[in-house]
RNA sequence: GGCGACAUAGCCAAGUGGUAAGGCAGUGGUUUGCAAAACCAUCAUCCCCCAGUUCGAAUCUGGGUGUCGCCUCCA
């Protein structure tokens, strides 16, 4: 399997370092308002990531951490008069409701920098007896003279850096560059206790300091959006070999944006949609088929047209699975498969292996989708039989389960058990409309049958009349 | 200014040396009482432009043009 790394700027074959097992951490969210559907993507990427891995074998420890305590957090608390606390909470809460409602996986573990806060002046206190950070009034940089490989994940010539106008000089460092690892309190901000006063912890250590506490000095792989390159992941190799001389992690992954009118989406633009409102416009599992339409890396448009398109063609797969557990319920009972079902299905496993050709490609989600299509089409063409067979219904529907499962696709899924939503019409009622119109097409009485199935229309039942009978589904 | 990415049909999007996957939308046909779903056919003489390397390039090299990102909190 190869997997692009921002460290040598390649793909390069993956390697674990304890054979079949895999430490992937990844960066959270900042919990301090609903995550917008650009935040989505390293979400969905690398849970696809982790389900690959776990497909092909491998036991998969993933850490992803809430940044709890932070300036933002800070200021909406004031700006809403409760906590910090409350505010990190209930955007916790919030923050799985949009993960799981988009398909992710629960993480292995999720650490909070406020729970870590002694493992993180730990690890300041090392930097600081290293001589590679340094104290300033109740400040402690860190010192990025000391660490002569800063800027190797960027790229960034260091003389650059230093040169570049926007990096903020007003503060008492010894360097521009430098950048906090413990900031002191000031009034009315959540404080901790620590050798150089009371304070809270800078962004960039909490992610060193939680690595290497549930996943250890050296990780397999670190993961998050393109933007997180400078500085944020160029930091926290400065802290995390600064302070164990070890490798911190040895693949970098890094996702494109999500872009709106060719621009990033982002929080500071305010040209964002959370993934709340996208949900509810266009639903959760289609954005997750939206973004695996494209590679990881590629940036994305988003836009409703767009949605749409990933709506029609999740809804084409979706069919195709629907159709199969009809006939698994309907269909003929045979003692074998007919001659070309048979055929068909000894190809079957020839997608697994080209599903799983793409995805070794560096996550090549877009041609692995390629290959669910083209198995798809092949299902349809068989099962357009009249005759066709529970046997070979429940034969694809094994492989389509197995390959969307991957992606995480179809989740929404829940045929067998309809469950009744709130303003949804029962099953039975439905079913004995369904009665009432097969009876009168039985008496060619098409003017009653059509009239049955528009107030069904109405009601947001569409009907499919296969020779195995009726289906329904809602729309 | 430094570092980096991208440019393939109406739209989305694979393909990185051997003659353009897949999907959405569209069109024609089959099927259907009519639909729906599905199937079949059709839909880029060509991959931003120019020059070069090669028997052969969307794919490699050089030069342009355009768009975007990071360098400041940001996925």
């Amino acid at each position: 399997m190869k997997l692009y790394n921002t460290l040598s700027m390649k793909k390069e074959e993956f390697v674990p370092l304890c054979p079949g097992k895999v430490k992937m951490y990844v960066c959270g969210p900042t919990v301090y308002n609903y995550f917008h559907v650009g935040n989505a993507r390293p979400l969905i990427t690398f849970d696809v990531l982790r389900r690959y891995f776990e497909y092909r074998g491998f036991e998969v420890t993933l850490a992803q951490n809430f940044t709890d305590v932070d300036d933002k957090i800070i200021n909406r608390a004031n700006e809403l008069g409760v906590t910090s606390v409350e505010i990190a909470e209930k955007y916790i809460a919030e923050y799985y409701t949009d993960a799981r409602g988009l398909g992710v996986r629960d993480a292995t573990i999720y650490p909070k920098a406020t729970e870590n806060i002694a493992e993180i002046i730990a690890m300041i206190s090392e930097l600081v007896e290293k001589g590679m950070a340094y104290q300033r009034e109740n400040d402690v940089y860190y010192r990025t003279a000391s660490f002569s490989d800063y800027g190797k994940l960027s790229k960034q010539p260091i003389e650059e850096l230093l040169a570049g106008a926007r990096v903020d000089v007003t503060e008492d460092k010894e360097n521009a560059i430098d950048f906090a690892l413990w900031k002191g309190a000031k009034p009315a901000e959540p404080s901790w206790d620590s050798p150089w006063g009371k304070g809270r912890p800078g962004w960039h250590i909490e992610c060193s300091a939680m690595a290497r506490r549930f996943l250890g000095d050296t990780i397999d792989i670190h993961c998050g959006g393109q933007d997180l390159i400078f500085p944020h992941h160029e930091n926290e190799i400065a802290q995390s070999e600064g302070a164990t001389g070890k490798t911190f992690a040895r693949y970098w992954l890094h996702n494109g944006f999500i872009n709106i009118d060719s621009n990033k989406m982002s929080k500071s633009l305010g040209n964002f949609f959370t993934v709340r409102e996208a949900a509810q416009a266009y639903g959760y599992e289609n954005i997750r088929m939206f973004m695996l339409m494209s590679h990881y890396r590629s940036p994305l448009n988003y836009s409703g047209e767009i949605l749409v398109q990933a709506k029609n063609a999740l809804q084409r797969i979706k069919t195709a699975r629907e159709n199969l557990s009809f006939i698994s319920q309907n269909g003929a009972i045979a003692e074998k498969m007919s001659g070309e079902e048979e055929e068909f299905a000894k190809t079957l496993p020839q997608y697994r292996v080209n599903f799983c050709e793409a995805m070794d490609d560096d996550l090549n989600t877009a041609d692995a989708i390629a290959v669910i299509f083209e198995m798809v089409r092949g299902i349809n063409a068989v099962v357009a039989d009249p005759k066709a067979s529970k046997m070979f219904a429940n034969e694809a529907m094994k492989m389509l389960d197995e390959l969307t499962g991957v992606l995480g696709l179809l989740y929404a899924r829940h045929d067998g058990d309809k469950m009744t939503q709130e303003g949804e019409s029962a099953d039975s009622d439905i079913e004995a409309l369904i009665a009432q119109r097969q009876a009168a097409r039985e008496e060619k009485d098409w003017a009653k049958a059509d009239e049955i199935r528009n107030k069904l229309s109405q009601m947001g039942i569409v009907l499919e009349d296969t020779p195995q009978g009726v289906k329904w589904r809602r729309a």
